[in-house]
DNA sequence: ATGAAAGCGCTAACAC
DNA sequence: GTGTTAGCGCTTTCAT
């Protein structure tokens, strides 16, 4: 440390606790000390340490956030809306990647709280039951963003991904389009199967019957979409709409149809999901289902600082919708013109 | 704080010092009572406090990471690296968003400071001296990223820009080229003009002859890539080949080259710099240069804390070379064949 | 090999 | 309105 408060008090010809007195703000402190303590405090450059406070405090103003990996495109928004938000409430965020890792989960939570922040964000990997379970009989304050963990009490913000499949294949729906079929994600993932659920419930609610075949099981990458749709295509019965459960997937298909000769939208209308970038840049744009990863990251933010701040007692968990943004990879059904 | 070490202490019936001995693995403490203390500590599930350790040593093994957007697709990757390598040298590191603004800026170093991160690393915008120059008086360890402040002493490691255009450029001459264009980025920029300086190079180092009229000014938007491209595309004299400043501005140049009926690679050759997602999954494969990110930040990050456990004395500045990706936006050319 | 005590920089009773 | 004092949880001389 440079310049301390001990400085500051004994420049000013003050005791420290007045010097505190005026750090925060407190009453009876006259004007005019005040007045020369800032001033010597302006003029000596003195920053007051975070470390010290943060001790006799037992507050760090930091919160922690656990993420499988910043890198995945996913995150970086999210990271960003958490960042907003704690940066608005004065808090800092320091934050470590796991990889899905539970031994790097595990060190990640122990980390967070030997740097003993007030609290953390974190995204587990959906067995990691156990780290939870601890972290809510210590009754540490947690949110878990984007996966909750099955059975957990600790509140959570994420998306809802039935919803959003299930209106995304509504819209295909509602475009007159009557055979349709579902590219899955890998369904190893819970976000893979909430969305086939999501599928299967639109179709269901509607006229068209339900074929198992036109369910096809993809891995979320752009070859396991372009593979599918080739063979599928090659054949009829021809769907007139995709949905695929990701971009990446939807773009493979993009590559199927023309491959075959067919065109977008005029001979097949496709729906992706997430809204990655290639989205909107690729010719024709994609409809898709956009997340609310700002406001997802955002909104956690928001339920872990109100409960370090018992403004909100009642922990809840939060859902959010993603939003249908119609490009040109959709249009009505021309069978039914 | 729950179990503190006075807990441990009493515990197992020894000092604190003892406590504090086993927990640094000093010597001078019979291996009995380090068994016990360590069979208490887990016993009691004790973590020793960040903070007062902090305190005392005046060292969190905390790193801050200052930097204009995290959810601009440049980052993640460095942040990665820089989390990783931090991660192996027992560091944390606490971010900040600054959106290149000066305030902002001086908030987040202000920020950085009073949490007594042991050093910084950080992306300013380029005009911002005075903040760097009080961190280089204060000796505050510091490395900055991606962009170094003209004339500043502190280290920085980044990528060169001049080099990758040219090796860009290079490319396409190699490949018999004669009549290549430019789009450049917005040329307010330091990058944009690094790039261009690095494809005027490769051209007056080459049999070709520089034309000014060959260097179209975009501003790194897709729009700006299709509409310099297609006016000049409506007229002769037709280059063979463009060189983007980046890849969005390639994929511009792709729809203007389509619309007018032209094929690549068989009419003209593109290549664009920063390999996002949408290069290797648009056809044809975008070639580009490919940034080394993620060893950006563990380099910057490397060099950060080598210097916090002096390890290294002479601060230097390190410059990362991207890497030309060839896929099938470039071919040789056919005037030559 | 172990412990007592001082102190890191700060806040918060409690006095005056 | 201001100062004294006792910690917050830890490391580190310095004794023993």
């Amino acid at each position: 440390m440079g310049v301390t408060i001990k400085d500051i008090a004994k420049e000013s010809g003050v005791s420290i606790t007045t010097v505190s007195r005026v750090l925060n703000d407190k009453p009876d402190v006259s004007s005019k000390t005040k007045e020369k303590v800032k001033e010597v405090i302006d003029r000596l450059g003195y920053k007051p340490s975070g470390v010290a406070r943060g001790l006799v405090l037992q507050k760090t103003y930091t919160i922690g956030l656990i993420i499988p990996d910043i890198s995945n495109p996913f995150f970086p928004e999210v990271a960003r809306g958490i960042e907003d938000k704690a940066k608005e409430m004065d808090y800092s965020v320091i934050f470590c990647n796991t990889d899905n890792d539970h031994l790097a989960e595990k060190e990640a939570i122990k980390l967070m709280k030997s740097k003993q922040v007030d609290g953390i964000l974190l995204s587990l990997s959906i067995e990691n039951k156990e780290e939870l379970k601890k972290l809510e009989e210590d009754d540490f304050p947690v949110v878990q963003i984007d996966r909750k963990v099955p059975n957990s009490e600790l509140p959570s913000v994420t998306i809802d991904n039935v919803l959003s499949a299930y209106n995304a294949t509504e819209h295909l729906i509602q475009l007159g389009h009557t055979q349709i079929v579902h590219i899955t994600g890998d369904l190893g993932t819970k976000t893979a199967q909430d969305r086939l659920k999501g599928f299967k419930k639109a179709i269901n609610g509607s006229e068209i019957s339900y074929k198992e075949e036109w369910i096809l099981e993809g891995d979320y990458s752009k070859e396991s979409g372009y593979n599918l749709m080739k063979s599928l295509l090659k054949e009829p019965p021809q769907p007139t709409a995709i949905f695929a459960a990701n971009d990446l997937m939807a773009i493979g298909a993009y590559g199927a149809a023309y491959d075959l000769g067919l065109e977008i939208p005029e001979d097949i209308s496709i729906v992706g999901h997430d809204d990655i970038d290639i989205a909107s840049v690729i010719r024709p744009g994609l409809t898709t289902m956009v997340q609310p990863k700002y406001e997802l990251g955002k909104k956690a933010a928001e339920i872990l600082i109100d409960e370090l701040e018992r403004k909100n007692i009642d922990k809840k968990d939060e859902i959010l919708q993603p939003k249908l943004i119609e490009r040109d990879s959709t249009r009505e059904c021309s069978d039914n013109v």
